[in-house]
DNA sequence: GTGAACATGTAACAAGTTACATGATTGA
DNA sequence: TCAATCATGTAACTTGTTACATGTTCAC
């Protein structure tokens, strides 16, 4: 389904309208964050190609000093291009993780800094989990959100308490590979 | 770290060593899958690379017909470029899910065509799940292996459990908007 | 006085995908 | 006979990131 910047910025600008800067911002403190990547160096340029085809209307609002605010619209072009990208069927979720291909060789890792790393990994979790739940009072009133807020609560929820109940034994493994290790450092 | 296509493919040759196609297939049918992608057009250039740098040693075993089969090996210093790679920190997870997206803006999207989409991805989770079962028994029998296996196992239940169960609130929410449709096509 | 938040934008770069190019064998 | 599996490789293309460029205000 195209599911580019592009396509993001319509969704959140069918939304409410905003600036780059505001887009940018609920893309990684609100429920997007947890499926949704990009960064100003994608969004702005999307956005002015997206005026230009005429997706989107543009108000600006002058400020003192800092760069009049940019405030951008979705049309009924652009709702239509965004109904479209929707209509489509969506492409198959995409999850890298540098954190289990360490785990995988796990045994190839000085012991000491897997733990480490996975002490760290557990706590980034909780942080997310803790961020989701967080945003969940300000969440826009239509079932989509509400969905998407819980799928991606339970998911955290999960990892993290494998993640604690997996402690113990990560740890008496760590142990066995001192006894015998096999590429401590 | 610097998980790119060459540290997956020093991974899996520190593992034992295989030809570019097999490398690809591992990819694609072993417990990486869950985490990790990559297309002959990255892993090829990879290894030849590699082979250059002589993190990799290369033996050629001829074939009828097919173009002979490059088998690559890891050498030491490949082996001490993978330990380097293992040795940092890893970089945050990427997860990136056109379905979600999907969700989060359906109330915009077609009530029918909504529920195929669901339907198809909760059947996906299931046949992912089933895979990462199965390949169970033929699992390298080092902790590291067993400890991603069961994480992917636990959060794809996770994902096939939440799924099922609020398949009829999706339905009913489909039911409200048939009656108060925002955007029925 | 120093760093963070606000605010926009460009250009070089990185990394990987898709499509192309080639070609035998095997099973439906 | 048509698709799939085996087997390698290149080049164009897509997509997005990082770093740079600029400048104010506000809190510590």
């Amino acid at each position: 389904m195209a599911m580019n910047v592009r396509t993001l910025c319509l969704g959140i600008l069918s939304l409410k309208e905003a600036t780059g800067y505001e887009i940018k911002k609920m893309v990684e403190e609100g429920i997007f964050s947890h499926f949704i990547d990009a960064s100003f160096g994608s969004i702005y340029p999307a956005l002015g190609q997206m005026l230009r085809e005429g997706l989107l209307s543009l108000r600006t609002e002058e400020q003192d000093g800092k760069p009049g605010k940019k405030i951008y619209a979705i049309t009924d072009k652009g709702r239509a291009a965004l109904a479209q990208a929707l209509d489509t069927d969506p492409a198959k979720d995409k999850f890298k993780s540098e954190f289990l291909f360490q785990m995988l060789f796990m045994n190839q890792i000085d012991p000491r800094h897997l733990m480490v790393v996975y002490d760290a990994y557990l706590e980034e979790q909780e942080a997310e989990l803790a961020r989701i739940e967080a945003c969940e009072c300000e969440l826009p009133d239509h079932p989509g959100a509400r969905f998407v807020n819980a799928y991606g609560k339970t998911m955290l929820r999960t990892a993290v308490k494998f993640l604690h109940e997996n402690r113990d034994e990560m740890l008496s493994i760590i142990a066995a590979m001192d006894n015998e290790p096999e590429a401590a450092s």
